[in-house]
DNA sequence: TATGCCCTTTACGTCAACGTCAAGACCCGG
DNA sequence: CCGGGTCTTGACGTTGACGTAAAGGGCATA
């Protein structure tokens, strides 16, 4: 068995992906009737391979940005029929570039989002410094937060 | 009439609110029902402000950037109970960090997304230019898109 | 062999964010 | 006084993205 183990060969079961990305089987599932997945079989049950799993990455981030599964599954297509659908493409070339110019309109939003936030946060913290000092959190809480949140994205490969 | 049309007090119509950020009737009375908005009346018909204007554009950026109407109704309800509900605000104050978290991590994503969403289309575009330049969009349609989509953000005051 | 645990499919339920009528008030020009 | 247009309040429908419960297969461990 020496190159049984190579690691582009590495296999996921459902729950695996589940845990590592925080979805749902039921998800994942969906995801795979509207055409964004098709994972491998073995018997009954789904196996997911790198390739898969690269694409359920791209998948997340694309929900994370407000594409909708529709959307994203246009994006994916890209990957796989090369030469095929030529028009189709055109046609997808339009609608790409109309998300680029969404998406820098939204990054924009995002950056004045966070102005605003950090401004509210200012001002409540100036607030309850005066009025309630007891009640503000201890540096350590936020960041507790922050080091939970870095957590969840190393590329882990054993497990836990 | 002197100080009856100084701009502050001007006032708007559920339909020129509408029409100038491209939503509906149903959609502003739906953020009222949530109690995002909470225009004046005139006998029964809604009057907003500038202040509900200012409102509405900080809710429909909230939506650009993935937000749903309950966290933006926790956002806007910090402009105006300054002194009340201090516990509460202690809270806000966590959401809110974990919310600016959040938003940076979004930020970094959609820079991801466009990245891609320009690969991909300078994929399609070596693709077609060798195989099918005839499918080329002219240059001038991008440009033409961009020209809208800027059109829509000019602080206009006076009708079409 | 029984007890779990994880997998499967099928099917119905849910929640947000509106859309879409329906039925009626108000005002305005002809 | 009569449409026509804009406003109002219900109330029900819709779409996307799943959640959840039911019914069963497969394998392992006690």
């Amino acid at each position: 068995m020496p190159t049984e183990l190579r690691r582009p060969e590495r296999t996921f079961t459902i729950r695996q992906l589940c845990t590592e990305f925080k979805a749902t089987p039921r998800a994942l599932r969906f995801y795979e009737d509207k055409g964004l997945l098709t994972p491998a079989r073995d018997g009954m049950n789904r196996v997911y391979s790198y390739k898969d799993r690269a694409r359920l990455i791209l998948i997340l981030r694309g929900k994370r940005v407000g594409l909708s599964l529709q959307e994203i599954r246009e994006i994916l297509e890209l990957y796989g029929e090369h030469d095929e659908a030529m028009q189709q493409n055109a046609h997808s070339l339009k609608k790409f570039k109309e998300k680029i110019v969404d998406l820098e309109q939204q990054r924009e939003d995002i950056e004045g989002a966070i102005n605003e936030l950090r401004a509210a946060c200012d001002r409540i913290e100036k607030h309850l410094a005066e009025k309630r000092p007891d009640l503000l959190p201890k540096a350590a809480d936020y960041d507790q937060m922050l080091r939970a949140r870095l957590d969840g994205h190393g590329e882990m490969v054993g497990a836990k």
